[in-house]
DNA sequence: GCCAACGTTGGC
DNA sequence: GCCAACGTTGGC
């Protein structure tokens, strides 16, 4: 199963403000950029696993676990509204360019896995595009084997 | 707040 | 189609 890294800054939207939504779901809107839309649109399926990452913090990193809970991406309704930040008045409305999928809360990691944590395991995490540099997708896949490593790695001891 | 990296825009 | 200017992201 498919799994992916999609990130959020707290301050604005945080794994916990997931949690207290009604069913603990909400839209994942406001994505602007065509490779994530790509992937939100083409690849990402019910039942995919998210990894929640708070970005622009204090301590940015990996602090939850969701999954994608609609069938798949639909079209973001904040594109067509002047009221949104998101408003996008270049949309064509009978061909709507960004899409959402709907995000439910899994759980909290037992621990945070830091940005600087896992830079220290870029080895086995080669390839994982957070950790490439001057990354700014804000919607990125996870392999299977990271995905594994990630689960893993929020067992074991924190480093100290 | 700074700044590097990067995506997008628009003139040509 | 090139590329400089600009705006945004996001770590620090």
């Amino acid at each position: 199963m498919a799994a992916w890294l999609m990130k959020s800054e707290p301050d604005v939207f945080s794994i916990d403000d997931l949690k207290a939504r009604p069913r603990k779901t909400d839209m994942w809107d406001g994505v602007r950029n065509y490779q994530a839309r790509n992937w939100m649109r083409d690849t990402m399926a019910r039942g995919n696993l998210v990894f929640f990452y708070h970005s622009n913090c204090a301590e940015p990193g990996i602090y939850g676990l969701a999954t994608i809970s609609s069938r798949r991406a639909y079209p973001d309704p904040t594109q067509f509204d002047p009221a949104s930040h998101y408003y996008d008045p270049t949309s064509p409305p009978d061909d709507p360019r960004w899409v959402v999928v709907d995000v439910t809360y899994s759980r909290h990691l037992r621990r945070p896995l830091t940005l600087a944590e896992l830079r220290e395991h870029a080895a086995a995490l080669d390839g994982l595009a957070l950790l490439r540099t001057g990354n700014r997708l804000s919607v990125m896949p996870v392999s299977d084997e990271h995905a594994a490593y990630l689960l893993d790695l929020e067992a074991a001891a924190p480093p100290s």
